[in-house]
DNA sequence: TGCCAGGCCGGGT
DNA sequence: ACCCGGCATGGC
């Protein structure tokens, strides 16, 4: 008889009670569409994933508001910009003089495989797409699937850190488990349609700020096991 | 006040 | 293959 066990494209299994489908019909039964990712273009977007790493949102939003206002969302002037400029610029954000890097890199990244093109360059093929943003210095796993996901509308799905340790906290998951493991259990068992991808990790971010903070947990009252029972 | 936020990199073991 | 220090602001 076949095993109900999934595992991933590893040895690790996963309690077959996990069911990440049900998982998100039940949230956007609960909270409806999330809107996410917030941003009016694709650029805002991908210069947001790289703001907020590590960062709140808030500190984020403040940061955007100064690039807009000097004008510098934009792709060719980010690829102008001195990064001193930059800098202080997107300085509510946090870590900026690193970031200013991370952003030059990445229009960097952008222009020199297709010059004044964004929406070229998000065009690409999925796997082509993700493996080039992880090419660029200070963008890792997280910050290119957003981007991928979010800005360039891939079917990809979106790991964080709220994710890894909803499903640590739950045992749904052991501490051995990757970001490439996680994200498998996810792409393996949901839909494969965009809005599910976007709503569930947008959803998962916003019951994890409430419920599963590094220092303060309150996994007893995290709702998120009410919903990914199968049956 | 201290802790935390939608990470990532580089160097060390 | 891990483990760690550094990066930095603003909100609760």
């Amino acid at each position: 008889m076949s095993s109900y066990t999934r595992t991933t494209a590893g040895t690790k299994t996963i309690p077959e009670h996990f069911d990440p489908s049900a998982l998100y019909q039940g949230l956007f039964a609960w909270y409806g569409p999330s809107g996410w990712w917030p941003g009016d273009s694709p650029l805002e977007i991908a210069v947001g994933a790289v703001l907020t790493q590590n960062t709140a949102w808030g500190n984020v939003e403040k940061a955007i508001g100064n690039l807009k206002a000097g004008g510098l969302l934009d792709l060719e002037r980010l690829h102008r910009a001195d990064p001193q400029d930059l800098a202080a610029l997107i300085r509510p954000s946090g870590y900026y003089n690193i970031k200013a890097f991370r952003l030059k890199n990445l229009v960097a990244a952008v222009m020199e495989d297709f010059p004044g093109d964004l929406e070229g360059f998000l065009a690409q093929d999925t796997g082509r797409l993700r493996s080039r943003l992880l090419e660029v210095n200070g963008i890792g796993k997280e910050t290119a699937d957003s981007i991928c996901c979010y800005a360039a509308g891939k079917l990809i799905f979106v790991v964080d850190a709220y994710t890894r340790r909803m499903l640590l906290r739950h045992l749904i998951i052991g501490p051995g488990w990757d970001y490439d493991d996680i994200q498998n259990i996810f792409q393996q068992g949901l839909p494969g349609r965009l809005e599910v991808y976007k709503d569930l990790h947008a959803h998962i971010v916003f019951i994890g700020k409430e419920y599963c903070r590094a220092r303060q947990p309150r996994c007893d009252e995290c709702p998120l096991g009410r919903w990914w029972h199968t049956g």
